[in-house]
DNA sequence: AAACGTTCACTAACTAGTAGGTAGGTAAAC
DNA sequence: GTTTACCTACCTACTAGTTAGTGAACGTTT
């Protein structure tokens, strides 16, 4: 990170802070401190608050595509694809930090209107990428469930969001892990006994 | 609410901002403005914002807990009794509210200890009372499940707490609705077919 | 019953500090 | 010679919290 641009410490260090402290948990004089210039800088890269916070929504969506499209490109089983889906939000759970956008998602009556529909689109990308991917293991045979693809990709969004935020609360590993496995073995082709 | 005394209309004015704003999301001035009366009467009441909001935690949890027991005592089935679980989330999404302390889980980075503290204990109340009707379920034979109680009772407070978290954002009616069913029927124990 | 002291609920006017944002400038790069 | 990346110094509005006080309600003492 200390070898990167001004504007990347600022986009890393105030990614940080909304993922602990929130979008309104922080300020620029917060971030100027830690990345070491003065407030006047970050204003030369981002206008305003809000302009910094939809870079912000913008660079976190871009980096999580990435890592979803490597997912998609790897070949494995459905239900491995799921796993490491559910994976990322135990990365989070250890690094202490919420996903970005399920913190702005509880603050997101204090938004501009450009940040709430980024931060819309973000949840709207995951269920439809979700969607694909169970539609598909049903397909292969190698996942199972009833009813619309996109409701249980809902549920599963909905369920690594919701524990990852008790969970990081609450310091509780167990909350995520059981959570997660919980969740994602439920769409495991069971053996007839 | 109108005829409620200056104390009471604090907290309902106090809550509802922080259940949509967040408690970084609004000042005492914004409060008092509501209310009615000076912001030094708010000091009165309570000397300082986090004795306000360790309140709000407790006249929450008191206030949820009472319907928790109402349900205990109503003697229904135990597949009902989740149901009236989850339609508490589906009241709150109807309110454009988040629960008060998903909120503030989310902001826990910035709580005083003592509203971690009592954040905390909020999930580990509701996670005990879904042990309980969970276990009770499974030895009327109403319900069925894999592995600890315990666990499913995580789960179920994490999908319920996430998907109000994303449905409230997105302003998404399915996001919750479809959730919750999905999510509770799936408890029901199936005939074979 | 009158006078007293205390408590309660509240106020206007203040403090010190912080919020986001701006004005005007420097110095090096293209 | 304009653009980029930064700076110091500053602005206004707002933050939580304090001070010193008012007036009504209360029980107690005389």
């Amino acid at each position: 990170m200390t070898n990167q641009s001004t504007y990347g410490k600022i986009v890393s260090v105030a990614e940080k802070f909304v993922r602990t402290r929130g979008y309104n948990g922080f300020s620029y004089a917060d971030v100027a401190a830690e990345v070491g210039v003065s407030k006047a800088s970050l204003h030369h890269h981002f206008a305003t608050k809000p302009d910094l916070g939809l870079e912000l929504i913008r660079n976190f969506t871009k980096n999580v595509s990435d890592v979803l499209e490597e997912i998609d490109y790897s070949n494995q089983k459905h239900l491995t694809k799921l796993r490491e889906y559910a994976r990322m939000y135990e990365g989070s759970f250890h690094e202490n930090k919420m996903c970005l956008c399920g913190m702005l998602a509880a603050e997101h009556e204090s938004l501009s209107d450009p940040m709430r529909k980024a931060t819309i689109a973000f949840f709207e990308g995951h269920e439809v990428w979700l969607e694909k991917v169970l539609i598909a293991g049903k397909e292969a045979g190698e996942l199972q469930f009833n009813g619309p693809a996109i409701d249980q990709a809902r549920l599963i969004v909905a369920n690594l969001q919701g524990a990852l935020l008790v969970a990081k609360a609450a310091h509780s590993l167990p909350r995520i892990t059981a959570v997660a496995s919980n969740l994602i073995e439920s769409y495991r082709v069971k053996e007839i006994a």
